[in-house]
DNA sequence: GATCGTCTCCCCCGCCCGGGGGAGGCCCGT
DNA sequence: ACGGGCCTCCCCCGGGCGGGGGAGACGATC
């Protein structure tokens, strides 16, 4: 019983390369594609999927409307997961609030990617570890705290990990890094990539960016 | 409705002598003093001053954990204007980089004074509140005033290098910028290179840290 | 016992980054 | 006319950074 997907996304490279990333995977099936939100409904209906891996940036109906609508309009929904370059993530939030399951940086590494997806079709909320803090502060005191600390459990950065990124927005260099946790750089490096690796992030000027970003550290 | 400053400053000379100068200008008030950093929390909870004249060294707790405790821990902190007897001092580039938002040397004149609290009060200053460490190190030992009011001076980012800034903190490698802006690599090299300076950043990791502190740039 | 994840460390390698110094053109204000 | 700021581009150069791949030790889990 494979998992089932519906790709939307209005720049038809990224559906290729999503479709290749998951085809290639012979437990996720992409049922069909959409280059707008507009398209969504009927072929949710149509289609039935598991998963709409739905970009947030589209000309005429965007991921956040999308969502909402899909959601409102159909029995037993899919799962929802926002697809995001990093630069434009402001409304990933909004996406997420407006019933999201989850959200994933397009430049993730395939194997991100498919991990993501079979995720949010298991019925688990995907979020970056980065964006916990944001997401409860956002979502205030309701049961986003219990979604929040879910999201917390299902780290995905480890402990190490987080700690090193932590220094990472500091300012520290890797050397700085190795003699603050008394470790040799080559750990530091190790740890760095890892990081990166995670949060689709190409260098680590780019992972700090993250870090704001999702709240998981906070100006001033 | 006056500018309310609170001194914080370990020798009392220099309290008093702060006191007399701004008291003598009718739109400023020193509204309470402190002789170290380990006792500004609760003074500016009860004082909530719009300024806070912060000294770098102090016995206790010295300017640059004090102003990151203020910062963190007071809602709607105040202005921090760190004073300090040198211009090269070791410590002014952390307490910047901790929050404080302005630059000022005990020698200064007058006159100077005034306007730096002025300045910080409206809080859309010119400065850039980043170090000035090293822009202050090449003039040296030309006199202080001149010194400094050259950093404070040097420190404002033209609107190209503001603009690469920006470009900066969305991630964006050089060669990136240089085909956003249509110009060559070179030049934006040059660009970004004044911008580390006078941000008083080691690269371009900090210098986007920097941007996110001061609230040059702000998330989500 | 076997497997998995984590943390630790190592190699090689390409390359972007940032420092230093220099230079020409442009507009501006004195 | 002259100087100053700004923007633009160029050179050389070292070093940190990040990718790729591998490996050993440890604890938890099955």
């Amino acid at each position: 019983m494979p998992v089932t997907v519906l790709l939307v996304d209005d720049e038809p490279l990224v559906r290729a390369g999503l479709r290749a990333v998951l085809e290639a995977q012979s437990d996720i099936e992409v049922v069909g594609e959409a280059a707008d939100g507009a398209a969504v409904i009927p072929l949710v209906r149509q289609l039935r999927p598991d998963v709409v891996a739905m970009d947030v940036r589209m000309p005429l109906l965007d991921g956040i409307e999308a969502t909402r609508a899909v959601l409102r309009t159909v029995d037993e929904p899919p799962k929802i997961l926002v697809v995001t370059t990093f630069e434009n993530d402001e409304y990933v939030y909004e996406a997420l609030r407006a019933g999201a399951d989850g959200f994933l940086l397009k430049r993730a590494r395939p194997a991100e990617i498919v991990h993501a997806v079979r995720l949010v079709a298991e019925g688990e909320s995907l979020l970056f570890p980065a964006s916990v803090r944001q997401l409860a502060a956002r979502y205030g005191e309701g049961d986003g705290n219990r979604a929040a600390r879910a999201a917390l459990e299902r780290a995905r950065l480890t402990e190490r990990e987080a700690e090193v990124l932590r220094l990472m927005t500091r300012g520290l260099s890797n050397a700085e890094i190795a003699d603050r946790l008394f470790v040799g750089t080559e750990t530091v490096k190790s740890h760095v990539s890892a990081v990166l690796a995670k949060l689709g992030a190409r260098d680590r000027t780019q992972a700090v960016i993250a870090a704001y970003e999702s709240g998981f550290v906070a100006p001033g």
